[in-house]
Order: C-alpha cells, then sequence, then structure tokens
DNA sequence: TATTTTTACGTAAGTACTTACATATTTGTA
DNA sequence: TACAAATATGTAAGTACTTACGTAAAAATA
C-alpha cells in the first residue's frame, strides 16, 4: 500500500488532500463525542457555537457570521431544533424570520461540552503550532491569495504567458507567400467575402507591400504557421497594421497578441511614428486586442477606404 | 456580512475550513476545464493520471496508489469508461480483476490536458511558495501527527491531564470521616454485599485504620468529596492499599488513578517497603489501575483473608 | 398606492468522497 | 480436496457542505 502517489501528484490533489484530512476530522470528531456519551455531530458546532454567545439571531445572521450558505444553516437549526437543542420563536417584526436561540437543554448541554473543546482547541492549538508550517495559517493565506485573485484567473494568465512564449514570430520568408494569403483568405471567407483587391494584393505581397517599405511578419507554432501580420508603409512617420490573419484552430492562444507586438516593434524599428488601421465593429475580439495593443478609436472617411468591409478606424502614437 | 466569525471559531471548525478550501478548488478546476473545453471532471485526475504513466492496473491497485478507497476507485472508473476515456478488460488470470487503460481518446485527452496541468501545478507551486506557511507541507506534517497518534487519542490524554490535574488529594479530616463509609458502601452494594466486618471498619475509621498507624486520603472534585483510599499497616515495612472508593457519578476522570498515587506516596513517606492490597477478578477497570500503578499479581492464600470477596493478590515494592 | 426588487428561508439535488454491505472468485489450510 | 478465509469489485447510503430553485414577506421605487 502505496498511498504515497497522491503526495506526488501532489498540488494537482490539493481539493482531495483537504477533503481526506476534513474527512478525518469530522469522522474523529464524532469519535471524541461518542466516548464522551455526548449526543452531539461536529457539523453542528459552528452554529451551535455562535448562539451560545449571541442569541437570539435567525438563519441568514448565522449564515453571515460563521461564512456558510443560509441553506447549510437551515438544515444544521432542523436537526439541532429536532435534538431538542434549540428554539425557534417566529420574528414579530418580520414574518420571515426565526428568531433562534439554544434551549434549556442546549445551554445545559453547552456547559457539558465547554472543557472538552478546550481539550480539543488545545491539542489542535499544541499540534499546529508544533509544526514547521501551521497550518490555520496557510489556510488563511490561501484564502486570502484566492480572493484577491482566484484560482481560474491565476490559471488562465500563466497559461496565456506560456502561450504567448511558444508563439515564434519570424520574418517573411518566400516559400511561406502562400501562407500570407491562404490565412487571409480563410479569415476572410468566415467573416466577410474576398473582394478583387484582396486577391490581387494578397497574391502579390511582395509587390504591394515588401518593395513599398512595408514588412510582412509569420507566427509559427509548433513547427507549422498558424498566423500572420503585414505593415503597410504610408510614408516615413506613418503605417498601417493590415492584413492580420490567425488560423482558427489556435484561437485563445495569443498568437494575435504576439503579432501584435511584433508589428508595433517592426514598425518602431522602421522609425514609424503613428500605426493606424482600418476594422470591423462585428470583430469585437479583434478590435479588444486592438485596444489592449494602445489603439485608440479615431474618426475617419471611409469612403475612400480601399476596402468596402472597415467601419473602424484606429490609431496608436508611438 | 463578517465572514470571520469561522476563524475565530478557530481550530475548532477546522474540519469545515478544510472543507471549504477543498470545495473552492474542486470548484475551479472544473471551471478551469470548461473554459478550455475540455470534459473532464477534477475528481477523475488522481485515477486518469495514475492510469496514464503505468497500465494496466486494477481498481485496488489504483486505489492503493492514490490513498482512496475501492469504492472511490469504482465510481470513478465507471465515469471514465462512460466518457469513453477508458477500456476495461477481463483479467486473464483472475476472473475478480479488471485490467484497465486509458483509451486512444483518453490517451489524446491526456497529452491535450498535460500542458493545462503544468500550468495549474505551476500556479500552486509558486502561491504556496510565496507564503509564509507551506499548505501541502502543513498537510503532511498534520497527516503524519494524527498516524503517529490519533486525533481521539491526543484530546482523550488531555482530557485526563486535565482532569488530574482538577482532581484535588486532602489528608483525612474527621468532618469527613461519614464520607469514607457512605463512598464505600455505595461502591459495596453495587458489586457485591455489604459484610459485617465492612461496616465495623468503616463505622470507625480511626481506631481501625488511623490509630494504627495508617492513613486515609479524600479526593476532592469541584468542591465536593468523590473519593477515598486508605492505608493500613501491616508492619513498619508492609501496607495494605484498601477501602478505594470513588463515586459514581465522577467515573472516568481520573479520580482513583490520582487517589492511588497519592497513596503509594504516603506510603513511602511512611516508610514502606511493600505496599499489597486484595481485589476481585471481575473488578477489571480496577485491576487494569492497579496495573498500571505498578502492581504485580502475586499468589496468596485467600482462606486466612478478612473479605469474602477477595481473590486476587497484587503487590508493588517500593 | 401599485408594482418591482430585495430579502429570508426552505427544499431538492449535486459533490467527492466515505462506510457498510453483498457477491463472486481465489487462496490457504486441514 | 473440501471449506473457511481473504481478496476484488460493485452498489447503496451517508457526510458536510454547496448550488439552484421556489415561495412568502418586506422594502424600494414609480
Amino acid at each position: 500500500m502505496q498511498q504515497n502517489l497522491l503526495n506526488e501528484l501532489g498540488e494537482l490533489a490539493l481539493g482531495s488532500r483537504l477533503k481526506r484530512l476534513s474527512d478525518y476530522i469530522f469522522k474523529e470528531g464524532k469519535e471524541v463525542y461518542g466516548q464522551n456519551n455526548i449526543d452531539f455531530e461536529p457539523r453542528w458546532f459552528p452554529t451551535f457555537y455562535t448562539l451560545s454567545n449571541d442569541a437570539p439571531l435567525t438563519v441568514v445572521e448565522i449564515a453571515d457570521r460563521i461564512g456558510f450558505t443560509h441553506a447549510a444553516v437551515s438544515q444544521t437549526v432542523r436537526e439541532l431544533k429536532q435534538a431538542g437543542l434549540l428554539v425557534a420563536i417566529e420574528n414579530e417584526t418580520d414574518k420571515r424570520k426565526r428568531d433562534l436561540q439554544l434551549s434549556q437543554k442546549g445551554k445545559a448541554l453547552f456547559d457539558t461540552m465547554k472543557p472538552l473543546w478546550s481539550d480539543i482547541a488545545s491539542v489542535l492549538n499544541d499540534l499546529l503550532r508544533s509544526h514547521k508550517n501551521h497550518l490555520m495559517a496557510a489556510l488563511q493565506e490561501i484564502e486570502n491569495s484566492f480572493e484577491e485573485k482566484s484560482f481560474t484567473k491565476r490559471i488562465r494568465d500563466t497559461k496565456n504567458t506560456r502561450l504567448l512564449n511558444e508563439v515564434e514570430i519570424i520574418p517573411y520568408q518566400p516559400e511561406y507567400g502562400h501562407k500570407f494569403k491562404e490565412l487571409n483568405i480563410e479569415w476572410l471567407e468566415k467573416y466577410f467575402y474576398v473582394e478583387d483587391i484582396d486577391n490581387e494584393v494578397l497574391g502579390k505581397p511582395e509587390e504591394y507591400i515588401l518593395k513599398k517599405g512595408g514588412d510582412i511578419l509569420f507566427a509559427k507554432l509548433n513547427g507549422s504557421i498558424v498566423g500572420t501580420c503585414a505593415l503597410l508603409k504610408y510614408n516615413n512617420d506613418k503605417y498601417e497594421m493590415t492584413k492580420m490573419a490567425v488560423t482558427e484552430k489556435v484561437q485563445g492562444k495569443q498568437v494575435g497578441k504576439k503579432l501584435g507586438l511584433a508589428i508595433i516593434d517592426r514598425a518602431k524599428e522602421l522609425g514609424a511614428k503613428k500605426v493606424v488601421l482600418e476594422s470591423n465593429k462585428i470583430l469585437t475580439p479583434a478590435l479588444t486586442l486592438y485596444e489592449r495593443l494602445g489603439f485608440k478609436y479615431a474618426h475617419k472617411d471611409f469612403s475612400t477606404s480601399a476596402y468596402a468591409r472597415a467601419n473602424v478606424y484606429m490609431e496608436l502614437e508611438l
């Protein structure tokens, strides 16, 4: 019996580890009450104890104090009432509420249990303090951290950072020329339709973009080209970010972000003072990305635009 | 909403605290799988992961490795099978067993999840290491302590120590003379019957015990006399411990133990080399106590004994 | 004052395990 | 080799909470 693999699985099975200890403590608690001939369930403790030093209280009030849901308290109250340890009186001014307090029997039981609780607290205190790592403090620290930033969000952020590092940005190479067209056509066919000018420009990137002083970058992930983006030169100060396309298979892998960051860097290298772009209102994920990259919405007369699909204009001052 | 009382209840609600965090981690884990469009339950992880790096394995083998019950694994296996992630083949040499391994789909899913798990592990690792108290280490320490000596046993020991301190041993005082008789009669009537010699000796303790060079002690708990014990002098070297009686109301409160220890101390003060006692085989709790106090069983001819009820003889060399 | 929103509470069902029990095989032993 | 004991597995029910949902009453707002 090598109970140790779960420890090796380590952090990934933290939930199970916690549950295991939780179950153990409840089970042992029950055993202790039994040995002392006390008819009491460990799970009653928070509600019972709260009522012992402040009463009457309503279900919701108790729930708030102990940090459980009202449903949990409601169930505990039912059990405590059934055991004769608690009495409930309908609140006079608010008929929804029930004023709860310990019965005579409950109060008597409280006095019997008090020394026992003090023993339990003393055992746990000694135990916790005798260790290098204080469990209660550790729980508190973890809970605080999660309150500050959720577990889910932490994982998502870590994943995004990883993906950003996995994506490799490479310069234009003639043998990838067809990829520039394919990726853009895939994208165009999904959201719009292919205009004549698209076919022309995408088919001859070297002529329309590179020779005019612009640039094209590719994103490589696990050996294959998964995205592209181009920089079109207007003049020495002004460039347009255009033809950004990422294959659908790698959506959400931060490819667009990395391409955008790289194309802006490239613009800086080329001496640009401003990068602009045209897009469409329906492309919300793309617009969100542009905003994150620092682009600001600006006004433009689209009647002069080369593309019918353009209805959003953005600028980034470098 | 003062979620803090549960923290103040502190150690006593440790089980609930652990459950809360456990529930949170499972819930968030589920959320993460969902966000990544992975059809996987956090609770499947230990079984699934174990099978991914060692297969085929049987239900019990997995259970042993991850430290769960076979029932838990059996249920997880059923769910994994239903999800098409696992295949089971009847073991050829042992028809009770099922050889379990990941299906093609399961293996493919494993590869998809691997980077995600690595992200989760990295988040948890960073989180745990960034705190003063390391949760995993704290869990390990506590579990080790409980394995060494159970929670229940620790509480019982603490309680016994406390009770031992609460009991006060006081010397004989004439006004408690009637208590000496009452306590012994209560005890005699419960286990045996009162012999003539009992009434005589218990009624005149000063004459039969004190004047002969022996002594009598009382145990006081919360202001009332709850037990007594006498030392009868045989000669300068040899005394008999006798008339030990503890009222039934305080059974298990370590009164007998404290009285025994005190009477032995008194015997030493009086210069005794040996303390003996007579008892009866049916009084197992008492005999256990005598053994703990250091008494050894010895042989004796009971035909000369003053009491009909005696059939066990013990001695303690000082 | 009528109506919407919020609050208090209960119940049912779910969660990630456990214990308890039942059944089928296999193994050990007389 | 028969038969008790041990082993492998499955199922049902329990545990200490939760979420989801519904109802009644009170408070806020129009």
